[in-house]
RNA sequence: GCCGAUGUAGCUCAGCUGGCUAGAGCAGCUGAUUUGUAAUCAGCAGGUCGUGGGUUCGAGUCCCUCCAUCGGCUCCA
């Protein structure tokens, strides 16, 4: 017998060799018929893996994170299957389950696989997965998986189990299909009811652009075919939500051939916005301490050859502007740190001056590869809300915090509830990528940490994801699709300061180098604000919103009256517009919602004589009838809801 | 940069297997209407069909080049 205990803590005991869907069964059959994974000991298991040994079982079922795990890698599986039946030839590599769906990874050879064959494809998978097919895992010898694979001239399964250690090496089959595979699948494949097939792309094997590029498809699955239409339905709406459609619609930003690729061009309302965001910024950094500093657009190529940015990215970059004098080069400021190093050169610095912080919106170009330009958030031409704290080695850990605060201060203010803090560290196999010494990154990374801990906030470690010259700390922010991007970043850097040789003098008349943190809390002002468009779906905080309410006179009489409102409330402050356009009431309603301002006031003869306002929210909402007074309070009083000080 | 897809008026789109002067709605302009909670009516104007080449008696439609965009990959100071 086995002692099986449950994630309630409660225990029961079995004979040897029972399955994880008997034990299910031997509970309830309905909580048989829904488990599609389970969990043995902290590991994944298959459902009809016979238990040998007392543990702890976890079953899973379509509503949990490793169930939908279970269920879209299954469907990998059969995805896998079905191309292999149309084309022969190719090769398989790998088919992971991602956060939402799978994908399979195919060398196609010299076919081309596109959406054309989709709807055959998924026909076929629906076909083999109505047959209930079982997923049978089973376990071979390194030699034997790897003769098998040899055999089918397959390079990449071989060079996967040769990474593998003999023994845990296990395949899994349905129907008349194997694949390598480490385990985690449905019962069979009956439960899976609807697929979609979503996307082909290129990808390296192994993720190095130095290899073969992959055919890779990506495809997602469903228990229930109305599950899918909800699916579909949803990422539609999303779409909608996309900054590059919203920023043309409300006349935001817009992009020209002629200007060139990845270079924003902004609107007036689009600047207008950004500019309100830089006065918000700029008030809470004066309140902690930044000074505000100015630097040209451009500079000397040896001013990079000292940060080492040049031989890290000159080549991919924008190239040198020459000038009438012999052999002198500047290059487009791609960052602003080097010119921030250089102001703090100016002077000479005492302990007694730190920390010093210099604030700056500095516009940087990057010559970003053409497939990778992406709207507002991967562009060539950006401005960074970047600052540098140049500061001791015992004032880091406070002026670290110090940033998180600011940090989560504006993402407070803009309503990202939901973000992931990231820290991003050296990947410790590819150390040669980074400048600096093995001691001054461990320094640096444990400061991060700290900071990070002592904060409280919740934090994944990224290897690999460091900045060249340090250590960051990334606040992570999805789109409207769910693509996860950068906004904020704060980063502890020890190696500029070496290479500028800033110094200060301290308390015992010696020269010490003070450590920098770069900080940027939007991360660039175009990338902040598509992903503020994403998430609000252009209703902006009314704090930000270019224009709060629209004034609507019903006729031609009642424009004086209007005009006398609006002047009223520009003395207030607040920003209105009156729309006496020779149109109907109904149409400058439409207008004024598609434009998402937040409030709308008709005005008519009713008005007039009452000289009290009805308030239409966005979307037709009615927060009554108002006087221009406590009109006035009643638009402060929102905008206080949304935004304190910092 | 790589893989796949797309590119018709300011915007959203139609244009079947190549066949007369390329269509629609919205927006724009002109005029009428002076308006009470998401589109008042009428008329007009607007496109070398992304670019350059090719096939053909004939190309928006087929082929190639380049450019741009979209979805990924790689990259992201």
């Amino acid at each position: 017998m086995i002692e099986i205990t449950f994630p309630d803590g409660a225990a029961r005991s079995y004979e040897i060799n029972t399955s994880p869907y008997e034990i299910a069964n031997s509970i309830s059959e309905g909580l048989a018929r829904n488990i599609i994974s389970a969990n043995f000991n902290s590991k994944t298991i298959e459902t009809t893996t016979k238990l040998t040994e007392s543990g702890k079982l976890v079953f899973y079922t379509w509503n949990d994170k490793e169930g939908k795990k279970a269920f879209w890698h299954s469907s990998a599986h059969i995805l896998a299957q079905v191309i292999e039946e149309f084309y022969p030839e190719v090769k398989l590599t790998i088919g992971p389950a991602i956060s939402n769906g799978f994908y399979y990874d195919v060398d196609f050879g010299d076919n081309i696989m596109s959406e054309k064959d989709f709807p055959k494809i998924e026909r076929r998978m629906i076909e083999i997965s109505r047959n209930k097919h079982l997923f049978k895992l089973k376990y071979k010898s390194k030699k034997e998986a790897l003769d098998y694979y040899k055999k089918l001239g397959n390079e990449y399964k071989v060079e996967l189990i040769d990474n593998l250690e003999d023994g845990t090496i296990s395949f899994c089959d349905h129907d008349n299909f194997t694949d390598l595979c480490r385990g985690g699948h449905l019962p069979n494949t009956g439960f899976i009811k609807a697929v979609k097939l979503l996307s082909v792309a290129g990808a390296y094997w192994r993720a190095d652009q130095n290899n073969k590029q992959l055919t890779r498809v990506y495809g997602i699955s469903f228990p229930k075919q109305k599950e899918l239409t909800e699916y579909l339905n949803l990422l539609e709406e999303s779409k909608k939500r996309d900054h590059r459609k919203l920023g043309k619609q409300l006349e935001l930003f817009t992009f020209s051939n002629k200007v060139g690729q990845g270079l924003p061009l902004w609107l007036p309302k689009g600047a207008e916005l950004r500019e309100r965001l830089e006065a918000f910024l700029k008030k809470a950094q004066k309140k902690a301490g930044y000074k505000q500093v100015i630097s040209p657009h451009i500079g000397n190529k040896e001013l990079y050859e000292t940060s080492g940015h040049y031989e890290k990215y000159g080549e991919s970059s924008f190239q040198p502007i020459s000038t009438p004098a012999d052999g002198e080069e500047f290059l487009l400021k791609p960052m602003n740190c080097p010119h921030h190093c250089e102001m703090y050169n100016a002077k000479q610095w005492s302990y007694k001056e730190l920390p010093v912080r210099y604030a700056e919106f500095g516009t940087v170009y990057r010559y970003e590869q053409s497939g990778e330009l992406h709207g507002l958030t991967r562009a060539r031409g950006f401005t960074q809300d970047d600052a540098h704290i140049f500061c001791t080695q015992d004032q880091l850990n406070s002026e670290f915090k110090n940033v998180i605060d600011l940090v989560l201060y504006v993402f407070k203010s803009l309503g990202f509830e939901k973000f992931t803090a990231q820290v991003s560290l050296r990947d410790p196999l590819n150390k040669e990528k980074y400048i600096g010494t093995d001691q001054v990154w461990n320094t640096a990374e444990k400061a991060i940490i700290n900071a990070t801990k002592e904060k409280n906030i919740d934090y994944k470690i990224e290897y690999g994801e460091a900045a060249f010259y340090g250590p960051k700390l990334d606040f992570m922010v999805k789109d409207a699709i769910g693509r996860e991007w950068q906004l904020g970043t704060i980063q502890v850097d020890y190696n500029l300061p070496e290479r500028f040789d800033l110094n200060y003098t301290d308390s015992n008349n010696t020269l010490k180098r003070p450590v920098m943190i770069h900080r940027a809390p939007f991360g660039s002002m175009e990338r902040f604000i598509a992903i503020l468009i994403e998430h609000t779906g252009g209703n902006f905080p009314l704090w930000l919103t270019s224009n709060q309410i629209m004034l609507i006179p019903v006729g031609e009489k009642h424009k004086k009256y209007t005009e006398k409102v609006l002047n009223l409330l520009e003395k207030d402050e607040i920003r209105a517009l009156a729309d006496t356009r020779n149109e109907t009431v109904s149409r400058k309603i439409r207008e004024a919602e598609l434009e998402k301002i937040p409030f709308m006031i008709i005005i008519g003869d009713e008005e007039e004589k009452n000289n009290l306002l009805p308030i239409r929210g966005h979307g037709g909402k009615d927060f009554g009838k108002k006087s221009i007074k406590e009109l006035v309070e009643f638009i402060n009083k929102k905008v206080r809801e949304t935004i304190e000080d910092f």
